[in-house]
DNA sequence: ATGAAAGCGCTAACAT
DNA sequence: ATGTTAGCGCTTTCAT
């Protein structure tokens, strides 16, 4: 049932190595025998074997996805929909993508991906905050590696990376705009570089527009940035300070825990407190109010990592090429003008 | 670096048959020997090759993953989760998952998955409802396949089910249990054989209490059944039921927008309503209050996908085994004793 | 119990 | 322009 090359090369009338040029278009072939060759092919519904050109050129087709748990299963699809558009490009390019996902709590003893072990990728792709003793671990293999939303420790990777600080000014500026001074951070997990970078944005903007950074209108000692935090920090935040008239959460899963704790004390939003997002998630628009936030294109980070990773693999050589993605403000109705003095 | 079977063979002082031998316990070694072999392997970091596995053996090792888009990208990680699981299982049987997401309306035109074009997998696992021109499609490369939480036309596959019925009479008899006798259900897109059967448990709950069912207390004319048309649903049937003092939706995203629409419009949960999810999805916790639900286990789900279409896969025929997988009742908060009358 | 050797399907020199 | 052939790393008879 299944065809070989040699199926269609006895079809076609030619040697095996006539079908390889023909279809790897390797060595010029005349006309009339490409024809043949590809009706051939066409006949037989003849496709390469993976395994054979796997073994033959030593590069397997694949590339390894690598992603923790937590972020594999959070709530809301980030890096989930990353990897769609990783998969997306991955299929006009013609590789497969091998998902696998590690604990975030990876130790030394803990087994690498199997793909690594295996050789069964030609690069990889690690998205999102992981722990440093598995990158060590993954280097030894030499292997192409691009990091997304992530700055690894030791920085000569190629990075696909969010426009964080730009996002945190757009951000800022609007509340800004809207005449709020009491605008409050808050943030979590301080030492991932996009969450530091969107603290430092705002810290930025405020500088800008020559509004003093005030400490106890920061709160970023939430260990991790989900709403379970955004709650607990909004409850710290505002029962210190009476003043507040905005946030801007580093993401929008604790931007939605701020929600819950402004509607279950009796704050409204907008009137009361404006609320500023990031990442522009799903739920966004389902929240009440929708949410304001700035929209980060993940689809595209997942291409651009592909792309980066095929580039590194058929070059041989990766250079620490960085792509800073754009970031857009999506303005919904939980900010509005400071109504305060 | 990259170490052969010829490495190993020659480092243990043996030839690559022994080797081989070795490592599939294909053939009687003696001890001495065996351990050896082993040795050599460990010391070299042998990892036999993929695809010199799959070109000698006529497998590649792989098994495809499909879902649809919405499904793959939807805010609660239902089959997100139900794939992790396929991977675990996945990792120790020496398999990889091939995952890809097409478009809910997939139609004649569209390209099937190109793994099953290559014939890049030994079998397929589908999981939710997909459409029918897409299961023919795929049906005609005659490929072990398995279907997990959806139930073919043709029925002949074998199937990983959710007990749904039970799930439901679990819900509604913890409701009545609750002396609630006004019970509502909330669904949508019937056409998914899940649903329906969680509205068949449903109605036979309250007929074995020999409470009578209520047409204008059952709504499912949502055509998806997510947190959006939970809202709306909870709106239609409050509007016109002032007496309705408990809810079972018939998953969590639904259960989740009819408690939005509750604490919008000032009903107490679960003073004023008592509700009911299903699914068990890590957003319930967090809600106010956390809510009573059906637990689904995901992750064995997978593995017991995995675990069929590995046995399709090895025993060349696939039998139609239907797996149903239990569920289990978890009390939180949003249901309490029925306070009228 | 172990080894020699013939492929699996393909690519890429090297020939013609 | 096309053909011949030597492997790629492994499994699996068939010998020993």
């Amino acid at each position: 049932m299944k065809s070989t090359i040699k199926d269609v090369a006895k079809k076609a009338n030619v040697s095996i190595a006539t079908v390889s040029f023909v279809i790897n278009d390797s060595k010029p072939i005349s006309e009339e025998t490409k024809n043949r060759v590809l009706k051939a092919i066409k006949e037989l519904n003849y496709h390469p074997s993976k395994s054979a050109i796997s073994l033959v050129s030593g590069k397997t087709g694949n590339i390894g996805f690598i992603l923790t748990d937590d972020h594999f299963l959070r709530t809301e699809p980030f890096y989930t929909t990353i990897f769609l558009g990783t998969e997306f490009e991955a299929r006009s390019e013609g590789y497969y993508i091998l998902l696998t996902s590690i604990r975030p709590d990876f130790s030394e003893e803990d087994p690498l991906p199997r793909f690594i072990l295996n050789k069964s990728v030609d690069g990889i792709i690690i998205a999102g905050k992981i722990p440093h003793t598995l990158i060590e671990r993954i280097s030894a293999y030499k292997l192409p590696t691009v990091f997304i939303d992530y700055i690894p420790p030791t920085n000569n990777y190629p990075l696909v990376l969010i426009d964080n600080i730009q996002g945190a000014l757009l951000a800022t500026n609007h509340l800004i705009n809207l005449r709020h001074t009491n605008i409050a951070f808050i943030g979590g997990d301080i030492g991932h570089p996009s969450l530091s970078h969107r603290l430092y944005g705002y810290k930025q903007a405020l500088e800008n527009a020559n509004i003093p950074v005030k400490n106890n209108l920061i709160v970023v000692d939430a260990k991790y940035p989900d709403r379970q935090h955004g709650f607990n920090s909004a409850k710290k935040l505002f029962s210190k300070n009476k003043n507040v008239t905005a946030v801007f959460a580093c993401n929008d899963a604790m931007a939605i825990g701020v929600l819950h704790y402004l509607n279950d004390n009796g704050y409204k939003v907008p009137q009361d407190v404006s609320l500023v997002g990031f990442d522009d998630v799903e739920a966004d628009i389902m929240l009440h109010p929708p949410l304001t936030t700035i929209r980060v294109p993940k689809i595209e980070m997942g291409v651009e990592a592909l792309k980066l990773i095929v580039n590194s693999v058929k070059s041989k050589k990766s250079l620490p090429k960085k792509v800073l993605v754009p970031v857009e403000l999506i303005v919904r109705e939980s900010t509005s003008l400071c109504k305060t003095k």
